[in-house]
DNA sequence: AGGCAGTTTCAGTCAAGCTGCAACTCAACG
DNA sequence: CGTTGAGTTGCAGCTTGACTGAAACTGCCT
């Protein structure tokens, strides 16, 4: 997208070109391990609180449930979360992180590790980190400008 | 999308998490304007060196000329560029952008700085800045990992 | 003249989100 | 009781923004 010939770099600039550098390395990294971000990031949450409902999880990832289900279908594919429950229509479900999915997050985890390295430079950079953590501090999601009529 | 709860903020996560923040604001905002990104983004392009085509375009924005294709049909119908040379199949065009695409650069141009002011805490806050630009650096894209064909 | 790289254009595909809706559960209220 | 209504799962289809494939054509080079 923004490519590199060029000029002006301010600091909105720089900040979606590194997201999106962050982001494409990650994901092509977790590829091989058949997983996208977001089902790591569903592993995650079902790992710190098992037990939990698709529509749960999705409120948590701040998706639709809907989209937390495709998620879900293809964890529950790999073998990587199992429900405790019967499957229906109105039914809650219970869900479960397995050992494979366990191993699938630890693979993850050590993803992001290597890439935190890689962006901190090797070293204990965190100008970075903690520059990082301010301007999101200071920078909050969009109050729905939907409708302020 | 990665929510607030939660544990573990590495440099990666949170690069990530800027980056999206604020694509989606700027978009949000360009939107007021009928444009996305990638429009102000080839307007800028196509600012510094007139004249060139939907492929050269394409090369340096870092997609595939059908893409572009479809951003400058949205610009051209807005008005914003035009091209001075016949339409055609093989027929190499030449953009130019037109007042009111200059017009839509700067509109773009404002929401860019104040977006800009908004991250670096409205003030000289360069930590951020220069952080992002040394990430940034040590950070090269990934090398086409896909067979060295 | 012929070949061929480059360009524009048309068409279809894909991924990851979304909305809409149907079917169902379960707790609370009258 | 029964009924109502919020919450959930599941299914289908739409949207956006990229992509690949292939066709039509230009212009240059040999």
């Amino acid at each position: 997208m923004e490519s590199e010939s060029g000029p002006p770099l301010s600091a909105a600039f720089l900040a979606m070109a590194l997201g999106r550098r962050v982001r494409e390395r990650v994901e092509d990294r977790l590829r091989e391990h058949g997983i996208a971000l977001r089902h790591l990031s569903a592993l995650g949450h079902l790992h710190r609180r098992p037990g939990i409902s698709y529509s749960e999880l999705a409120r948590r990832a701040g998706v639709t449930p809907q989209s937390m289900q495709d998620t879900l279908r293809r964890l529950e594919q790999l073998g990587a979360v199992e429900r405790t429950t019967e499957p229906g229509r109105g039914r809650t479900a219970m869900l479960r992180v397995t050992d494979e999915g366990h191993r699938l997050r630890l693979a993850g985890r050590a993803v992001i590790d290597e890439t935190d390295a890689a962006i901190t430079g090797a070293g204990p950079d965190d100008h970075l980190t903690q520059s990082l953590r301010a301007a999101l501090d200071r920078f909050p999601l969009e109050p729905e400008r939907g409708a302020g009529e």
